[in-house]
DNA sequence: CCAAAAGTGTTGACAATACACCCATGA
DNA sequence: TCATGGGTGTATTGTCAACACTTTTGG
């Protein structure tokens, strides 16, 4: 700090506050979205279609500025709800993480702008819903693999959310966040097979889900459908657990 | 946005960039370290007495404010040269990561501190590496069981560095950011003992370090005595690996 | 010779894999 | 009755925890 000339920060140093307030160029503190669901046999992301300069007619992901009250988590949410149409208390439900934070001084060509990306885990639910808010009209879910020329550095924060989403599936419960709140182990193992693009074995799978002591817990009536054909399967929800121990461990082999 | 008649942000929205500037209360951005290493058995970390309200004579984690061309990443990076006196040679191969941010609207009694944390993990040096800069007067390495009645948010930081660290031991070649460039495998153990709070097995741990391709690789002549008695040990130096497939899992068991 | 720490070997418990097989349902 | 997906059983394989034992140093 000497070296610089530079006096120190507010909530972290030894700064003269008043000082302090004049010390630092102003930033912009935004939020950015990285909405998942397994949609179809496919991993997908909610996208916004630019309307604007700067990558008018490029996808980007939801986001917005944090309010001078809002933490980032608040702002996220926030969001969230505009841009999907959601209620509120269904938002309030969701599983929203903060990823990391992104901060290079050119990642919006106009201002500086750091932003906080979340990533965002929601079962599958109708079109509408999303499309539903007046202000969420070019919002849309694409796969992920088509997602690509994405807006400012929303590529690397999209690649960045699947990357720490893939191995939290491993030694966290998160799958179940991707599902209805009543699901089959079928539908869960999908979740991993899509998320991964890997096989797993039934069997195995079944077992390791149901001996983690509170991953999932029955449901005593359920027994649903699978969508037509077979024997219908049993009813779970999610257990209390958060973690997984021991750890659900991707196969390392052949990327289907 | 429409509901709090509010322009979309810039990166990641729709608005338009002439209003958005103005759309937006000035945050300070900032970062804050917890820089950690592991000295006589027990974790440490970099701590600061503040000589200033609020918080006078209280203890905070290093940090600074984020310069108008910097990344949060550079930001940190440059506080940690500073803060420690340490070649910027040194300090930009140090393991430095992200945490998480921190923006609870009132975490400054001040003013509005957006605050990117990082994790630093760096060997056991000798102190006066860390009194030496002109500018760290007042840091100190404190066990961590000793760092109470920090400044700010800071405890709870704190507290999550510690929680991201431990689990980062178990699935990821980390913890050799702790040991000097060659060390021995007693030294890597004391890491994971140290850091879990638990003793391991010392035979089962050295087969599991050696088996795993890229955690250590043997330097050809070494051998260095423990510190006096005991067999001399063989040295190693960090591999290539930077995951740990299948992880090394802290047992849950007893809290040493 | 003893204490201390490195290093090797062996064994049993347990977990993960790979597969074979049966069950219930829709078409 | 066949295809499809759910559910059960089992043998094999591999990994991990526990612990006995040897080796090499300093005192």
């Amino acid at each position: 700090m000497t070296a610089a000339g530079y006096d120190p920060p507010p909530a972290s140093g030894r700064g003269d506050p008043h000082l302090a307030a004049h010390a630092f160029e102003p930033f912009a503190v935004a939020v950015d979205l990285a909405v998942f669901t397994v949609r179809a046999g496919t991993l997908h992301v909610l996208l916004i279609r630019r309307g604007q300069e700067p990558y008018v007619g490029a996808w980007a992901l939801p986001g917005g500025f944090v309010l001078p009250r809002e933490s980032a988590e608040t702002a996220a949410r926030r969001e969230l709800a505009e841009e999907t149409g959601l209620p509120a208390e269904v938002v309030a439900a969701l599983h929203l993480e903060q990823l990391r934070t992104y901060s290079e001084p050119d990642r919006d060509p106009r201002m500086r702008v750091v932003s906080v990306a979340f990533t965002v885990l929601v079962p599958d639910m109708p079109e509408p819903a999303v499309e539903g808010g007046g202000d969420a009209a070019h919002a849309r879910w694409l796969a992920v693999g088509e997602a690509s020329d994405l807006a400012f550095d929303h590529a690397v924060i999209l690649a960045d959310a699947r990357e720490r989403i893939g191995s939290k599936l491993e030694y966290t419960c998160l799958a179940t966040a991707f599902c209805p709140p009543e699901f089959t182990l079928g539908e869960l193992r999908a979740v991993y097979e899509t998320v991964w693009g890997t096989a797993l074995d039934r069997p195995n799978f079944r077992r390791k889900v149901l001996t983690t002591p509170g991953f999932v817990e029955a449901v005593p009536g359920g027994a649903r459908l699978t969508g037509g054909r077979g024997k219908p399967a049993a009813l779970y929800r999610p257990g209390p657990a958060t973690a997984l121990h021991p750890p659900l461990l991707r196969p390392e082999g052949p990327t289907r």
